[in-house]
DNA sequence: TGCGAGTGTGACAAGATTGTCACCCCCGAT
DNA sequence: ATCGGGGGTGACAATCTTGTCACACTCGCA
């Protein structure tokens, strides 16, 4: 059992996969290969690397496809890939981060800059990681770019609008206070009489459209982020 | 070596902590206890607990002192704290929060809520803990309330400009081109020219005064985020 | 050294965000 | 059933955020 993490390297260029595999491990890295999509899949699947150097152009399934597949699996999605993608191809890269890829290199690249790529992206992983994120229901809240998915779609926040969101659904079930809100959210350390949280509110629940429910009111006290009570259906 | 949380009762009432203890414990915690605020501290700093029930009114160190004191040292800064509050005493809450408590309880409480709060308060600690935050230098990151502090300073940041800093920042010494800062922050997914990315890049520098020389262009790729080099001081 | 491309800057305006207000509705206590 | 307090709502306006533009400055290459 090693200490040392695993980079997954794949490439249909034998070449690279030597190249760059040689200069990982010389940086203190562990490495195993791929040579197409398939392969890269199942590899992935079987060795659970930290992270992925990942060519773009492979034979069979390409390097879009493999990432897409990633981000689409929960027990992959975390996994940072690094594209490798060619040289002034703008659409690659776009492309290739489209489809959840966290960077990307052109080639040719210095195998240097690719070690240093990956010890920052493992870096990053180690320190912005699963932690940045809030899953509660259809609720998924992505701290690092102040993002909210709702059921699969983007949905457009504003800076105060996600604030309230997160503060109520990190606190999911419980009933927070006006005035807590009003603090965390606002930032007023008197006590205030507005009504300003309540239209906020109303606008939250507008944007959330049929999951408006999980934002409750708490009649005088404030407000609870809760998984809506099943409807008793007329027999 | 026990796999339970660890709960530290910090109250002068002795029935309290007891009340308070047997039902932790009933719950599943072990607890610990402190008459005094300076007793209090020297538990934290023995025992390491995983959270702290504070009572405010303590002989000797009070409870708003202790809480200022965790939160100032960076060993104890992380440790989710409840504090007990008198009745009524909203400036008392508020009090306590500005000094870095993360929830409050008013006296009398039922010990059931009691236990209830803080099995959520560590399962917030250990969903959005540490990996929250992002400190570089000066700079902190809370990324659950999108604010910076700056040099022991809160900053004001719009939206884009938090994620701006926050995109550098997280790669911290690597040039991160603008194609990617713009597809990431704005979220243009085809190659647009604009230059608004060098405004608001101008009027972070301005915000982040004599900070502003960690934002560093590198001319013809994008920015880099980076401790600016010792300036050559002439003898 | 000269030139062109890239970056910094101040100003302006459009659009977005935010808070307030007045009215209405709902809920809970008497 | 009534009443008062709390919450929902639509509308409005002030303020803030954002992007664009034109000009100036800087840098790197031939």
């Amino acid at each position: 059992m090693s200490d040392k993490s695993l980079i997954l390297i794949a490439d249909d260029e034998e070449d690279v996969r030597e190249l760059v595999g040689m200069n990982l491990r010389r940086a203190g890295y562990d490495t195993v290969e791929a040579a197409d999509g398939l392969q890269t899949l199942a590899q992935v699947r079987r060795r659970k690397p930290d992270a992925i150097v990942l060519d773009v152009m492979m034979p069979g399934r390409d390097g879009f496809g493999v990432c897409q597949e990633l981000r689409e699996d929960e027990s992959t999605r975390h996994i940072p890939v690094i594209m490798l993608t060619a040289k002034g191809q703008t659409q690659d890269r776009i492309a290739g981060l489209e489809r959840g890829a966290d960077d990307y290199l052109s080639k040719p690249f210095s195998p240097k800059e690719l070690v240093l790529r990956v010890q920052a992206l493992l870096r990053r992983a180690a320190t912005v990681g699963s932690g940045s994120e809030l899953k509660e229901g259809p609720f998924e809240f992505d701290l690092s770019g102040v993002k909210l998915n709702l059921g699969g779609q983007p949905m457009d926040l504003t800076l105060l609008e996600f604030k309230l969101l997160h503060l109520l659904a990190s606190r999911k079930g419980e009933v927070v206070e006006r005035d807590f809100i009003l603090r965390e959210v606002w930032g007023y350390t008197e006590q205030v009489r507005t009504r300003t949280l309540d239209t906020h509110v109303k606008r939250l629940r507008e944007k959330l459209g049929e999951h408006a429910e999980w934002l409750q009111t708490s009649r005088g006290f404030g407000y609870i982020f809760k998984e809506p009570s099943p409807v008793a259906v007329a027999v």
